[in-house]
DNA sequence: GTTGGCACTAAGGCATGCCGAGTGCTAACT
DNA sequence: AGTTAGCACTCGGCATGCCTTAGTGCCAAC
């Protein structure tokens, strides 16, 4: 029994089940890849296999399927990673092409993303701690409610109302803007919490209070651009492979809308040697994805911000990280360093 | 045959099916509902129904179910808005306070909603075409590049980059910025495009080209807080009431992802006396919904923005129509005018 | 280590029959 | 005229049983 062939094998029942949705026998196998041996000596194959868990019978008289761990096995080591077809990067480049502004950015290639792999595309904002405070604007709403803004010199702006509990008069307020921004200008959103104690101790007392509750909502401000939020699309796809989990659908949905699980997940993963980091049913943290696998990388000037999809277990996972990758290539070279 | 019990009669089938999910029959509803007449009269007023194309048998021998038009009547005649509980009610109070950031209200007001009535909620960014200009800011993020800031006394803010098509100084750009501000500040959003002209032309012919651009870029924030953006929560929701209609819960999700039509349905649904519009079925325009049901309401200080449901056409109307009133009456307050 | 053969197994498809829920109609009742 | 009881009829749903089919595991032979 060659432990080459058995790897051939596994990658013949991977590659069957992914596009016929079936579970694989011996003679079919044979049939449909010249292996040249006898559906017999697949048999044996299969058993050992078997022992080993890395695939499964669903019930005493079926072919196999591929366990999480037989998908593990597949990604690791035997897939390789297909090129795109030249149209799908020429239609990447076009549609990412014409457009500057970050949302505007990350929606399409999500979108794009999604179309291309036919499964739910996420894409996480990119991290901006390194990124340097470029303008503060303070703005008087209403008598006590002030807008603060933070513009970083990534493009990204951040806004927030806070209250600054008592009443400010237009130019003390234009006079504390000044002074913030000559100190804050340039300071890094990830250093922001160190240096603002300092602009609100040089305040004078009067407005002393007014100040602190300004640095806290710039404090709060720097942090949400690190909190991070992601985008998505394709959760149509979802229902289209219905008939692979159609059960479990609903725990899919309310991981994709409760954020944070997907931002965890997402930042929790680590990429192989080729880039891309693959997490595959029950290796996912989140029970609700048991049934799903997650293909993700990073993207971005610092490559810390994750962009991928999620779909079935049953995935072409050759296919999808190759458009993963490619699309986090884009993404990165658009962004620009 | 009594007009009267007719509708009740319909009354009862809605009822029934709306929480039994089947089909129901004339001997059922007189054991649950006391109508005081037997089985045979109702079937004969079931008939009649079914003639003035009420209700429908799913197949010859089976109970009725109401059609959209049955819908449609109960909805309009029979049904009586229900008040929610108490608890719900300080439920919703007590969430919405304690936050005054717009996105932030709206994501928290969107998810109660949607758990609240079990189904996908959505909620229409407000209007803000009468909110005024509070302030621009130009920042300068690349030689050509500008990032246009604009901010609405409403406390939105929008951003977009732009090209100004060739080097500028960072002082240059702080004194356009002085200038449309001058001629800016406290013009309604709406107004903007009958304005900008004015401004540019004023401008020195050699920043002319970057105060165009300029101009350009506001105008399309301007109309961006017009065109609307949208919130959703409870996707998940809808893969619970799977069995209901499983086929269509693709279409459904595309439809909400294609923001554009769920907005442009929003916008055109017409509130009746009570406050609340509802579209059943397949009065709905967009294909995908034929089987679901969107109940709405506008909220706001003007009452342009719109908040709602979107669900199963077999839904309990006079709950979820009370839910969204009264998460809709909440927001307003908060929001306040 | 490979192969052919054979007994065995469970799922899926299909016909059959039965039950129950529900209808429509008619004739009688109030 | 409206209401009711009764009855024949119609399907869907479910259980049953049968057959076919795809697949396995194992063994003896190559």
């Amino acid at each position: 029994m060659s432990e080459p062939r058995k790897l051939e094998v596994l990658r013949a029942i991977v590659e069957d089940y992914v596009h016929s949705r079936e579970p694989v026998g011996s003679k079919a196998l044979v049939e449909r890849h010249h292996l040249g041996v006898s559906s017999a000596t697949i048999r044996n194959d299969m058993a050992a296999l078997e022992d080993e868990g890395l695939i499964t019978a669903p019930h005493t008289s079926a072919g196999r399927i591929p366990t999480d761990k037989g998908y593990r096995l597949f990604v690791d080591q035997i897939s390789a990673v297909k090129p795109l077809s030249p149209p799908e990067r020429r239609a990447i480049q076009s549609l990412l092409e014409g457009s500057d502004d970050l949302d505007d950015v990350l929606d399409r290639t999500v979108r794009m993303l999604s179309q291309l792999t036919n499964q739910v595309a996420v894409v996480q904002y990119p991290h901006l701690s390194r990124a340097q405070i470029r303008h503060i604007e303070f703005v008087l709403l209403a008598p006590r409610k002030v807008l603060v803004v933070l513009i970083a010199d990534s493009g990204k702006v951040e806004q927030r109302v806070i209250d600054v509990g008592h009443d400010l008069a237009d130019d003390a307020l234009a006079g504390l803007r000044t002074r913030f921004l000559a100190t804050l200008a340039g300071t890094p959103l990830g250093r922001l919490s160190m240096v603002l104690p300092a602009v609100v101790s040089a305040v004078a007392p009067v407005h002393r209070q007014a100040a602190q509750a300004l640095a806290n909502g710039l404090e709060i401000l720097g942090q949400n651009s690190r909190e991070e939020r992601m985008v998505m699309a394709g959760t149509a796809n979802l229902a289209r492979s219905n008939v692979d989990f159609p059960l479990s659908i609903g725990p899919v949905l309310e991981a994709l809308e409760e954020q944070v699980v997907m931002l965890r997940l997402l930042s929790e993963m680590a990429q192989d040697p080729r880039g891309v980091a693959v997490s595959i049913g029950r290796e996912n943290p989140y029970d609700g994805l048991a049934e799903a696998s997650v293909v993700a990388t990073a993207y971005g000037p610092d490559s810390t911000a994750k962009i991928g999809i999620l779909g079935p277990t049953r995935m072409d996972y050759p296919t999808t990280m190759a458009a993963v990758r490619a699309v986090a290539r884009y993404l990165s070279r658009i962004l620009g360093p």
